[in-house]
Order: C-alpha cells, then structure tokens, then sequence
DNA sequence: AAACATACCATCCGAAACAGACTGTTGTCA
DNA sequence: TGACAACAGTCTGTTTCGGATGGTATGTTT
C-alpha cells in the first residue's frame, strides 16, 4: 500500500514538527508552526505544507483524519514508520551538502561595489540579530534544547556576517 | 522581438561570468568557470548553464552566435542590454533573502545528539575551510577584488561554524 | 437580519530549477 | 587504426517555487 517515496528535507521538516508540537495538526497549523520556528532558517513555500503532509500520509508516514464537518479541515498524525524515519535520520551522519545563496554575495563576488552593499546588507542582518537575541532572550534553558542550539549558530553567522559587512563599509586598506 | 523574462539569479551568473572574464564563451566554457569560481558557494546543475544562456539570448540579453563548421557550439556573448542589467543589478540594492539550508542545523533543531552530529559536520567544514585557505593562499591581491572579498566572507563562515561545533562537541554545560 | 469585514483555510498552476542519464565528437597516443 | 580520455551537449521526468485565487467560518456593524 505505501508508495515508495524518497524523504527530502522537507518532509523531515513536517515530521520533526508532528513530533515536537502536537499530536496532530492541520496544514494550516504547521504553517503557523514553521514560520515560528524553523521556517526562521528553512524558508518553503507555505503551499508545500499541503502536498507533503499528503504525499507523507500516501506513503505510510502519517495517518489522515478529515474533520467529519464543518471545515472538513484534514488532520495529520505521525505512524510509528514516521516516528521511526525521524529517528533514523537524526541518528545518521551523512555529509549533506548545505547550501548558502546569498545574493549579496554573489554581488559582490561580480563586482559590485562593497561599500554601498554593505549597508544595505548591515540593515538586514542587524535586523536579524535583534530578531534571534531576541527569541534567544525569552527562551532561556526551558523548553527543547534543539531549537535554541540552532538558534546560537543563527546568532554566530549574524555576528560574523555583521562583523564581515562593518569592515567592507569602511572603505581603506583590504 | 525580445520576450520578457524575468532575470533570476542564475541569469546574474551567466551575465556575471561573462562580463568577468571574456568576450564570447560557450555553455561548457561556462560551467568549467562556474565551477571553479561561483560554483563554490552557489551551485546549479550544469544542464542549467545551456538552458539560460539561451533563455537569455532570446530576450536579447545575449548574442548567440553558432561556430559555422567542426562541432558547431554556440557562443554567447553581452549585449548592450545584458550588461546594462547586470550593472544595474549590482548597483541596486533590494533586500533580497538569503538561504542558508543546512540540513545538520535541522537535525539539531529537531533534537538530533550535537556531540554526535559535530563529528561529522567537523570534517566537512575543517576540509571546506582548508580549501578555500588553498585559494586564498594563491591569490594575493592579483585579479578583480570581488573573488577575493567573497572568498573573504566563505572563510569567516567556515571559521566560525567550525567554532561552533567544537563547541558542540565537548560535551559541558550549555 | 442584511451587509460587511476579517480571519481562517486550501487548492491550483505556470515557471523555474533540479538531477542525472544519455549521446555524440575530437584529439592523441600506442 | 583503434582505444580511450576529454570534450560538449541534449533531453526528460520530477520537484520546488511563488503567488493568484477562491472558498468558509466568525464576528460586527447598521
């Protein structure tokens, strides 16, 4: 009965969240809870939050509940296969590539002049360390220890990145 | 006669390598100077290098000019208009969102051992930083600046990312 | 009670990107 | 000349992206 399907990261996001909010949740919950929490570092397109949770449940992953009234909205739990896939998958090393795209820097990378993009790039990262420290702020050891050691690597890049940008914005000797 | 297109990122690198470092190139020109300079940070399957170029050249970004005789390859080289965009390009600045999508980051996130975890990613990151130390060992200030600035930036990353996990690694207080 | 506003919730679709299998071509050196 | 490496390009099935669009429940005003 279950398909065969390959589980990207996407999916690992949909059933990390299962598993560490709720026992069941709507698309439109994980939606809520993504862009809270890891949806911070891992942007996907909320429609995505739609067709994995299917092609999750198709696969054997999740069970589907549909409200019988009302909304008839379709509710999504985790199987033991999907508690186990999770469980695999935090347990193994392999040398995933990660991908950083930076626009800016590739603008820079063609030529484009540091000093003027260093302050467009000193706002937004600014933003975003305030936006960490922050959460970091009101989160202080209660609660899952995942999120927040994530959540100290994002304040380390913003600081680098920062620290990175300040330089470029002042314009003397390399 | 030129179809609107709208100019992504990929669009940016193949103007941007064309304007960096020739006149006229072909898709296999292209993918051997992506690889060895952009591709370090900001990869694409190579099929793309020979759907863009094209892509580009109908909506008249680029010339396409096809070799009369032997294997007949196309090269690509700027227009007016192409360099244009990719000045104008790199003189805007837009707030555009970064991706930083590390899978490692995820697992931690979503409860995976960090001790164990940092084993693996030390290796990967030790080895990137090793390379890219390689690069910026051999090119002194020689060459157009914005290489070398992003290499710049790359190194900083990897430095503090590998901070980061050897703090992971030894297992004390938070 | 009708009209309106606002969350809330979900689907759909075209365009782009991805991954990689597959094919063909030229040069070179035994 | 024939074997082999390096060169060069094509094609195709999936995924993913990014929004546009369109419904439904719940108040809120008139």
């Amino acid at each position: 009965m279950p398909d065969e399907i390959q589980l990207t990261p996407t999916s690992y996001i949909v059933l990390g969240l299962l598993s560490m909010f709720v026992g069941e949740a709507t698309p439109y919950d994980l939606k809520g809870m993504a862009s809270a929490s890891v949806g911070q570092f891992w942007t996907l397109p909320h429609s995505q939050l739609y067709a994995e949770p299917a092609r999750l449940a198709r696969a054997g992953y999740l069970t589907e509940n549909q409200e019988p009234s009302g909304r008839r909205r379709k509710l999504y739990s985790l199987t033991e296969l999907g508690r186990e896939a999770l469980a695999s998958w935090l347990g193994v090393f392999t040398p995933e590539p990660y991908v950083l795209r930076d626009p800016a820097l590739l603008k820079l990378f063609f030529g484009a002049d540091a000093t003027h993009l260093a302050e467009g790039q000193l706002t937004t990262h600014r933003q975003k360390l305030v936006e960490y420290e922050a959460y970091a702020a009101h989160d202080p050891g209660t609660g899952p220890r995942g999120p927040w050691q994530a959540l100290q690597l994002g304040i380390r890049h913003e600081r680098e990145t920062i620290d990175f940008w300040e330089e470029q914005a002042r314009p003397n000797g390399r």
